[in-house]
DNA sequence: GTCTATAGGATGATAGAC
DNA sequence: GTCTATCATCCTATAGAC
């Protein structure tokens, strides 16, 4: 892959962040990548294929993130490597997630299959802690996370800092 | 308010939960709404007006919803009202709360100051049920029932159903 | 209040040279 | 691989008639 090529994929993840796909043009990204509008459609056919590469590229992306928790036999540190999860997201991660999030919302983009692996695994971790209901318990683990990242992408870790070892303490004794 | 104005707000509700205010356009919605195109920039000055006056509907709306929650005294009642609010949307509403989520991605539209009433009551309610932590409490329930909410808009009711009882339980026998 | 016609510019994409 | 030049289309917005 070309030094080209990486910027305009580079750019393109941060201007679908931050400004949405259809509100960002081609035009905007070959100038803040220094490249010519032309290059963009020969590396890729057409803008949707741009999106699709970044998309490509995320799949693999949050796969790697979630191995360190997938790979813990320990039922309390996988739920506390969850809870920690989107407070470890670093600064320069944020076009990143924000893209993922935003796609959610796109009618052709099925979204979380990436993550089902992390809910199997929590689910796991809640039956070994004998919890009575450990799907749901989970799913509801799942949507913290998830709202706790959208709140941090939004206003910085600041915003929602407390919540870290509130949830830890929270998960370590148990209602039963 | 004439009724091809009403049409016009109504279609565009639509098709900006839908597919996004950018990748809207207004020749779109004049056709939906079988209304001349120009006719949208006489009732709104542009396309961001448009915009601009279904979020007033909205501001107007949230306000109402939140009323019979606000008014109650029971603070478990409180709670339990408060998770019900996600599965108690009506599929006629779906566009008008995928508008709201999809706009939280915006930048010019500072988000949820319309909640703040529904936490501040909530985290009045954990108060007096002497949860230890209830404005942290609060916070957590608003992530839940925001994940919630998303999830139903985007999957339906069904996929999320069954937490609706899991969590009134859940806070009907509470930690402490 | 509503429609038709149209201006003026931006947009995604292609062709051809280097 | 990369750039310049260009095209056809679409987009927001306005003007003027009814």
């Amino acid at each position: 892959m070309t030094d080209r090529k990486k910027k305009i994929l580079a750019v393109a993840l941060e201007l679908f962040a931050n400004d949405g796909f259809s509100a960002t043009s081609t035009k905007k990204i070959a100038k803040e990548a220094n490249v010519s509008e032309g290059l963009i459609f020969r590396h890729f056919e057409n803008k949707k294929g741009l999106l699709n590469a970044l998309v490509q590229q995320a799949i693999a992306r949050i796969s790697v993130i979630l191995i360190p928790i997938l790979n813990e036999k320990n039922p309390k540190e996988v739920i506390q490597k969850t809870v920690e999860l989107p407070f470890n997201i670093d600064k320069s991660e944020y076009p990143f997630w924000k893209l993922q999030f935003k796609l959610k919302w796109e009618n052709d983009y099925e979204s979380n299959e990436k993550m089902q692996p992390l809910l199997d695994h929590l689910a796991w971790a809640f039956t070994t802690l004998g919890y009575p209901e450990p799907e749901k318990e989970a799913t509801i683990l799942n949507h913290i996370i998830e709202s706790i990242s959208i709140g941090i992408l939004r206003d910085g870790v600041h915003s929602q800092e407390s919540l870290k070892t509130f949830l830890i303490e929270k998960y370590n004794t148990p209602t039963k």
